[in-house]
DNA sequence: TTCGAGTGCGAGCGGTGCTAACACTGCGGT
DNA sequence: ACCGCAGTGTTAGCACCGCTCGCACTCGAA
């Protein structure tokens, strides 16, 4: 059990120090501590390889194991299960995405109508490009595996959305009056939506205008990119035509066509 | 290699036999043909029964010849590989779910916005009651799974098709000049899309609308039922009732409304 | 200096997909 | 009636997997 106990341990280690790559957290001090954060950083870039080559479901830890001159047991002392490891990757691609989208949202100008837009073709093109990684998080569930209470994920995918929801919230202030058939979603009793700090509306109808959005970006992804949109019948364009009509579509509905 | 190549030989015979449950083809004329066609059976029902509670990467063939009471190599004289047990219970799945859809149309009566709302309901319904099957047909592909080139899963996976395209061309031939905002989608030179010996129109607003219909039911369901939706902060229920508002945003813009 | 935490290893358990080699059954052709 | 062989099933085994156990070593803090 102590032994246990240290696995454990090891791995949340390893979690935290790796958990974002872009910007660098408080310098290790020890040798010891930096050696590890490389060992942790070098297993996951292995990992990161072999999924996006053999799918999230083909991650072998002992084939990362090799890649990394390692024996397989060792492996273990980083991270304590192949879940665990996944686990870390997912977060680090909710994060990567999360830096796309707000990097494409301040290249984009002040004017809303195009922040919203670049971010929603910065979704489309991030995914397009990452599709091991698109597969990975939006995709089905991997099987055996489900995400952490502790919500290293979640907190992650909530930066992602905040990107969203945060730009619907300043044309929802603006344009509320002009969104049309808005279905309504009422949130649960006692759960609040906030981006950071900021409240959001607590309007069902906002809720429903977001939901929406999202469903429908993610329905032309999802089809496009898993082979499923009229196989054969449509060109490989067709698919980004589709999902520039529902971006546009949503734009005309938030009243900033 | 006579070995390899009667191995086949088996798998496509029990596929054959196999693929329609719901209308008996042929009978089976022979005694060993007859209890082949039994075996088959069991084994996908059994297949089918691992699948719904382990997943699709949890499907074991070792597990399923458990099941049935043979040993492993056993089933492979049934089925080559456990990607061709796959094939059939995807192909099954497909039949299961243009049954269901078809059922639902026929039972609607009529009115053609009748008909298109029940099948796309019933079509959120079985979804929702299926979610194994879901994931497996519509879900991230399978890794180290690729559907076969014979097209078997495409036939059937164009029978569930069929009936969504089939209303709507319908409703095309009397509102197409009501619709508002398609999608242009011109399909591959030399495609012409059909149902059944009926060609559908062949309008790259048409192509648009049916795409757009089918990737925004498909985006509610697949983030619905994979729990990506707004976790934790809507209640269930709040799903079925943006798939809802999709179905009549879809009919309205139609000219169905 | 010491001693324990951190790190790594080989061996091994039970699981997987799949193959090889063999045995039996029963149907078809002579 | 009998033979031959396709069809069906078996056991043994390969290479891989996730994961655990028990040991050895090395560093760093007390």
């Amino acid at each position: 059990m102590s032994h246990a106990t240290r696995l454990v341990h090891a791995s949340r280690a390893g979690i935290r120090y790796g958990a974002r790559m872009t910007t660098a957290t408080a310098p290790p001090v020890g040798r010891r501590e930096r050696l590890r954060t490389e060992a942790v950083q070098q297993i996951k870039a292995a990992g990161m390889d072999q999924l996006r080559t053999e799918g999230a479901a083909g991650l072998s830890l002992r084939a990362v194991a090799r890649a990394v001159g390692m024996s397989s047991p060792g492996l273990y002392r980083y991270f304590a299960s192949r879940d665990d490891l996944l686990t870390a990757l997912i977060t680090d691609v909710y994060d990567d995405l999360a830096d796309t989208l707000e990097r494409a949202r301040e290249a984009a100008g002040p004017h809303l109508p195009d922040r919203l837009r670049a971010v929603c073709l910065a979704y489309y093109d991030w995914s397009d490009t990452h599709r091991p990684e698109f597969s990975l998080v939006f995709g089905a569930p991997v099987p055996t595996y489900s995400a952490p209470r502790d919500g290293s994920t979640t907190t992650a995918a909530q930066r992602f959305g905040a990107v969203f929801t945060g730009l619907l919230a300043e044309a929802w202030t603006q344009h509320a009056e002009h969104v049309a058939r808005p279905p309504l979603l009422p949130l649960r009793p006692g759960v609040r939506l906030a981006v950071g700090d900021v409240p959001l509306p607590d309007d069902p109808r906002f809720v429903g205008v977001a939901t929406r959005l999202w469903s429908r970006l993610h329905g032309v992804l999802a089809l496009g990119l898993f082979g499923h949109l009229l196989p054969q019948t449509v060109e490989a364009a067709a698919v980004r035509t589709l999902y520039e009509a529902e971006v546009e579509d949503a734009l005309h509905s938030l009243g900033l066509g």
